[in-house]
RNA sequence: GGCAUCGUGGCCGAGUGGCUAGGCAGAGGUCUGCAAAACCUUGUACAGCGGUUCGAAUCCGCUCGAUGCCUCCA
């Protein structure tokens, strides 16, 4: 029996705005579609945490025995500086100020993202498609909208036409605003616009002369239009129904709500069952985000070279540090929040490092199952990745109570916390184990250190304090911390 | 201006009608040649004012404050 058979797994979907039981369309298969990147610029932190996010669905699902299609695009077709009708595609800008071929900007922030992604230990999609790869299918998706009546030409652009689709469908029923208010509430248009009404979005936009990335349509040497890719890319591959879409809490408005209005004008069918939104990592107190420069790079965290950090971090604290938060709730970054979650990161592995060496008794004093459950029901109540590290940590304090004797544990209930502790901290949270990814280089450095507590302890048998004082002091000052307990000296590499 | 969301102890951050969240920092202790580290134990809280209730941080109303979306945005 797969695992998704016994955990009832519910999750928030923002379109009813409730948790609700999980049931895929196809029963043991989800098909997941997530808003990648627009590849014009370097991933920030903000990116990767909603990125991060969806990892830890998509590794749940996988744990849970769901084989899962994961499908996240990569914008490289470039969306449009402003509404205006002379708007710049942000690629092309890119590419004119650094001086070379857009799809030299594109290639070189692709590797980027996925460098940067690679380090935070997020799985590859199953599928990443790229917008410039599906114009075909655009242009084809755009004529069915025109078909269907809910979208018009104008001056070589196609508009999706929105208080059409409003009278026979709900537009804004995702971000929950009524048609009358967005209406009300417009801002004044450029006097020079093609739509009907402000409302309207673009499926295809007329290329000006200067435009380099176009390619021919029946309308128009253009581009499409920039919620039009998700819809092709997620339908394609998804198909017109398929269960979960997710995205940056930003993107809910007006992009997904353009996805849902497309996919129903297309197909007549809601194209998404649940909808799953990350929330905003923020900077002092205000979103990440580029366009303001208050953003950090996830590179400039793992080198200290910033002005915010005091010293650099692993990309694993600084997941640790992402999941301790719910994926829902804002989470604001600082240095100190930062150094409060590596050393319990720290705390948290070295406690899994030792349990091999706990002792055995003939039966355990604590409820090996129940604590196992509680760590699946915080995962299946909208994947509460806090609530698990919470219970994670109370697996450390048991740990510990069994070295200081006063619980015990049974040889098969030892294996079982480890097997447990072993899956949800890097199969499910996407932990890496660091010990596991010593080389060559850290097995030298280990002898030398053991030879080095050898000649200390000596030292200290000898009385010569002053030498075996050094010998720790000069170790801390390069960053290689001396424990003495009860059994010996052992050692940690800052 | 419109539509949302949020306000939890020194910091980060769960929870959402009665039952310990958790981490970091702080305090006390164990260990130790001294330290450090590690481990154990532990205090402090629900923005304000009303209301509902036997009981509210949790529900309702108001006030104040903050943020997000309404333009590209993870």
């Amino acid at each position: 029996m797969a695992l998704y058979q016994e955990q009832s797994l519910k999750f928030y979907n923002s379109m009813s705005g409730e948790k609700e039981i999980f049931t895929p369309i196809n029963e043991g298969n989800v098909g997941m579609y997530v808003c990648g990147p627009t590849v014009y610029s370097n991933v920030h932190l903000g990116n990767c945490r909603t990125f991060i996010s969806f990892d830890l669905v998509f590794r749940y699902l996988k744990h849970l025995g769901y084989k899962v299609r994961y499908v996240r695009n990569i914008t490289d077709a470039g969306h449009l500086e402003n509404d205006a009708d002379s708007g710049e595609d942000r690629i092309s800008k890119k590419a004119r100020l650094e001086q070379i071929e857009p799809m030299e900007v594109v290639q070189k922030y692709t590797v980027d993202f996925h460098n940067i992604l690679q380090k935070f230990n997020n799985l590859p999609p199953s599928i990443e498609p790229t917008a410039t790869g599906h114009i075909v299918e655009q242009i084809e998706i755009i004529k069915t909208i025109l078909d269907k009546g809910y979208a018009y030409e104008a001056n070589g652009s196609v508009y999706f036409d929105v208080l059409k689709f409003n009278e026979d469908h709900s537009y804004g029923k995702l971000s929950g605003r009524a048609i009358e208010d967005m209406i009300a509430n417009t801002r004044e248009l450029a006097a020079q616009s093609d739509k009907r009404n402000p409302q309207d979005f673009a499926l295809w936009k007329k290329a000006e002369p200067q435009h380099i990335m176009r390619w021919p349509s029946p309308w128009s040497d253009g581009f499409p239009g920039w919620h039009l890719e998700c819809t092709v890319m997620s339908t394609k591959y998804l198909g017109e129904e398929f269960d979960i879409h997710g995205g940056g809490m930003d993107l809910k408005f007006p992009h997904h709500e353009c996805e849902i209005a497309q996919g129903e004008a297309a197909t007549g069918k809601s194209p998404v069952n649940y909808w799953l939104h990350a929330n905003m990592l923020t900077l002092n107190g205000k979103k990440m985000a580029k366009s303001t420069g208050n953003f950090i790079l996830p590179e400039q965290i793992f080198t200290g070279e910033n002005d915010i950090l005091t010293k650099a971090f692993s990309p694993n604290v600084v997941r640790f540090f992402i999941l301790q938060a719910h994926y829902r709730s804002i989470l604001d970054f600082s240095s100190e929040a930062l150094l409060g979650s590596e050393k319990g990161f720290n705390r948290l592995m070295e406690a899994y490092y030792s349990i091999d060496e706990l002792p055995v008794s003939g039966n355990s004093t604590f409820d090996l199952a129940a604590w196992k459950q509680s760590c699946y029901d915080a995962m299946n109540d909208d994947f509460n990745s806090p609530i698990l590290i919470a219970k994670l940590f109370d697996a450390v304090k048991i740990i510990n109570n069994i070295k200081e004797g006063t619980v015990k544990i049974s040889e098969q209930d030892r294996d079982a916390l480890k097997a447990t502790m072993n899956a949800f901290m890097f199969d499910i949270l996407g932990l890496t184990d660091s010990a596991a990814s010593n080389d060559n280089g850290e097995e030298k450095l280990t002898g030398t250190i053991e030879l080095l507590i050898r000649l200390r302890a000596e030292a200290r048998n000898n009385k010569d304090f002053a030498l075996s004082d050094q010998i720790r002091d000069q170790l801390q000052e390069i960053g290689i911390q001396l424990k003495d307990g009860k059994d010996g000296t052992t050692f940690s590499v800052k």
